[in-house]
DNA sequence: CCGCTGACTTTACACTGTAAAAATTACTTG
DNA sequence: CAAGTAATTTTTACAGTGTAAAGTCAGCGG
């Protein structure tokens, strides 16, 4: 269970064994797991262990949200010309990929919205959907192009990790998967 | 402070004074609020009177949700003919005038999505939104259309509740209000 | 060898939700 | 009207939670 050697006192690197405890039990068992005592436990060291490194339980949560940011914006990166279409639908599949943390990044009452490091790293993921040239609708700002795509990416992300979207992939005689039905719907 | 007529012991109703409490406290200070101790101060008894009525937290804050999705097919139901843009904009709307509440209405870890009353409510809700016509895309399923409509408004909703896109709002040279803004990204 | 600095632990406290027992009131039945 | 019963709320208690303050330990420079 515990990650750290055992018998020493000083860890050594006590920040991101934290981090992966805590990530540790965010995919097992979910976001009701991000207790301070329950990712102290697992890391092996004591209930208070974390507070000089990141304040309080929100500190660390916010850390371990920017990680997902990061991750989100790699997962945005694509290896050549990026479509709008396809870095939309590696939002929804990093969502559906990682619930747990996709969920954190955006519980603005568990994390530390202000954070300076989450900002960069939430503004860097984000500047990945917008910097994409829209369909060119007439008559629509570019803006609004903008908050369509991301809303709509952002709404079946959402829907698909509630579960939500499930009624509707066996709905008729067809039956399709998660996956087909927001490819399908993202367009 | 206290809804509650002073020197009865019997309350009457508590069950709507309690629910009415959760909902004051909800839209003053959020989610955050939404604590048992606090909901059952605001009304004026003990800590644990919740409990023969609602079960749990979790059971009051079922049916307060329960009463979120009642009043957004209330107000998804349009007086004349249904378009879906009206009925996708609805969504949005209420989701922006009662942040908390629809905030609430998807918090699957502090609801009971099981509860059989809060079922029946939500899929009465969502078979507003399923309910429409589509544009009658050529080539994608009828789920998928349904999908598309349900997750670009729910993905605006929510990004509007968590502020996301407030800087998108003044975005260049003119500045637009947030409903614009989803007005014109919701179509 | 001594003291010092940093890393972590122990202790303590104010909260939280909830189960069980007690107390209080209202109703009902004779 | 009186008394027993049922319904409703409170009291008490307990296992958790996050976090602030004080204490303890390891390693290092003098």
């Amino acid at each position: 269970m515990q990650t750290k050697e055992k018998g020493r006192y000083h860890h050594g690197d006590l920040q991101t064994t934290l981090l992966r405890s805590a990530r540790v039990l965010l995919e097992q068992d979910g976001i009701a797991a991000l207790k301070l005592r329950a990712i102290t436990r697992h890391a092996g060291v004591s209930a208070t262990a974390a507070a000089p490194y990141f304040g309080n339980l929100a500190g660390l949560l916010s850390v371990l949200a920017a990680q997902g940011f990061d991750e989100l914006t790699e997962a945005m990166s694509p290896p050549h010309a990026p479509l709008a279409r396809d870095v939309g639908l590696a939002y929804i599949r990093f969502a559906i990929a990682n619930p747990g943390l996709f969920t954190l990044m955006f519980r603005s009452d568990a994390i530390n919205r202000t954070d300076a490091h989450l900002v960069a790293a939430s503004e860097r993921a984000f500047g990945r959907l917008a910097a994409l040239p829209g369909p060119e609708k007439s008559g629509t700002t570019q803006a609004a192009t903008m908050a369509a795509r991301w809303g709509k990416a952002h709404g079946l992300a959402v829907l698909a990790i509630d579960g939500l979207l499930q009624p509707l992939t066996d709905n008729g005689d067809t039956c399709m998967t998660l996956d087909q039905l927001v490819s399908e719907a993202f367009r």
